[in-house]
DNA sequence: AGCTGAACCGAACCTTCGGTCGGCTTCCGT
DNA sequence: ACGGAAGCCGACCGAAGGTTCGGTTCAGCT
């Protein structure tokens, strides 16, 4: 199970080896297949192809690694809601947006999202991405608030309710999204968009 | 953090205490809490009120529990699949019930079908669990292509990414739904279906 | 009263875990 | 050609992990 380890870019000083974001690349793919708990220093290493030691070298311990991979997925999502599309025009177009560039981020992102979306809360660090999270879910909440109080939404939807379904959906892409299999993340977004705002049954 | 444990229902034999459902009830909601792997057999004792040991008097160890709380999950959306209104009928209407149902069972199984939910494979309980899961996928899978060779969605609309689609709102239903917070089950089960099937945006 | 069955306890066991320490290797620029 | 920077290693440590074992407590039955 042990990996190869990549040469670095060259035209740095120094042996070559891992970087912070390469090692942290193979890190958070083997949290998100053996889940963070489930992960010891000892087989993270052998995945990487050093020592445990050596993994020492580039972070503060294992917690930091989460932190990382953490605010690299919530800094992406975040940015989102400061787009223009996203906090101008109808609520209605805003959340539509604000859906299709979730979709977007969570598929550039994958690994990173994917560790996000199953943190529990076990430690400080893991409380804090969580409080971030429910930051941003508050966000999109709001929209669709918005977006019944214009009449764009059919009545008698709760918008508490389906925000909450319409976050599980995008949110549940992680579970079986991988990239490059079938077609490009615009069609992807494309379904996510139309099944959630026109519906399954033909009309 | 130490919980009172339960009396168990007089008329049995033996001293009072847990008996292995009350007990699992009570792991059930530690692991969907940190995590199975983030979950000792010494802070699952304390939440007991009783000392490590004294688990396995009921269990032959951390992984029987995980084992007993997964299968009692699958039983129960399997059971679904063999009912009559889940096996004959139209395709969208066999559809409709199963995600109605599933909700349903989701509901009544909540810290069960989480825990389900959220297993890695990490271990070979752990893999077969897995495995059944995906028997149960497809067969919802089966049903969308059905129903769209049937001609009752809308023209367009992928299969196989529809069913992932829609399975993905229904599950997520674990990280928010609490019982006994606001409507009923059907309510929720209605507004799933609703969303699912006619979409958000007004006719 | 005495026995039996169920539930429980305390202390130990061995393993694995996250983390430390001091020293070595490889590359780049000069 | 050589010095510093970046990267790596092996051996080790204390704590926490899951599990075992011999013995104890408590309620109901006869």
């Amino acid at each position: 199970m042990t990996t190869a380890r990549p040469a670095r870019k060259t035209g740095s000083p120094g042996r070559p080896g891992y970087d912070l974001d390469s090692l942290l690349a193979v890190a958070v793919k083997v949290f998100n297949d053996k889940g963070y708990d489930g992960t010891s220093m000892e087989v993270l290493a052998q995945r990487l192809g050093i020592t445990k030691s050596s993994i020492y070298h580039h972070v503060s311990g294992k917690s930091e690694l989460l932190e990382l991979a953490l605010s690299r997925a919530l800094n992406a999502l975040f940015a989102v809601t400061t787009e223009e599309k996203a906090t101008s025009g109808r609520y209605i177009d805003r959340l539509e947006y604000l859906v299709r560039r979730s979709v977007e981020v969570l598929a550039a992102e994958l690994p990173y999202v994917t560790l996000l979306l199953r943190v529990r809360g076990n430690t400080a660090v893991e409380r804090r991405a969580l409080a971030r999270r429910r930051e941003f879910d508050a966000f999109v909440s709001d929209l669709v608030v918005a977006a019944a109080e214009e009449g764009d939404l059919r009545p008698g939807i709760d918008p508490a309710l389906t925000s909450r379904l319409v976050f599980g959906t995008v949110n549940s892409l992680i579970e079986w999204y991988r990239p490059r299999t079938g077609g490009t993340v615009a069609d992807l977004a494309d379904a996510v968009v139309e099944l959630t705002f026109d519906g399954l049954r033909r009309a």
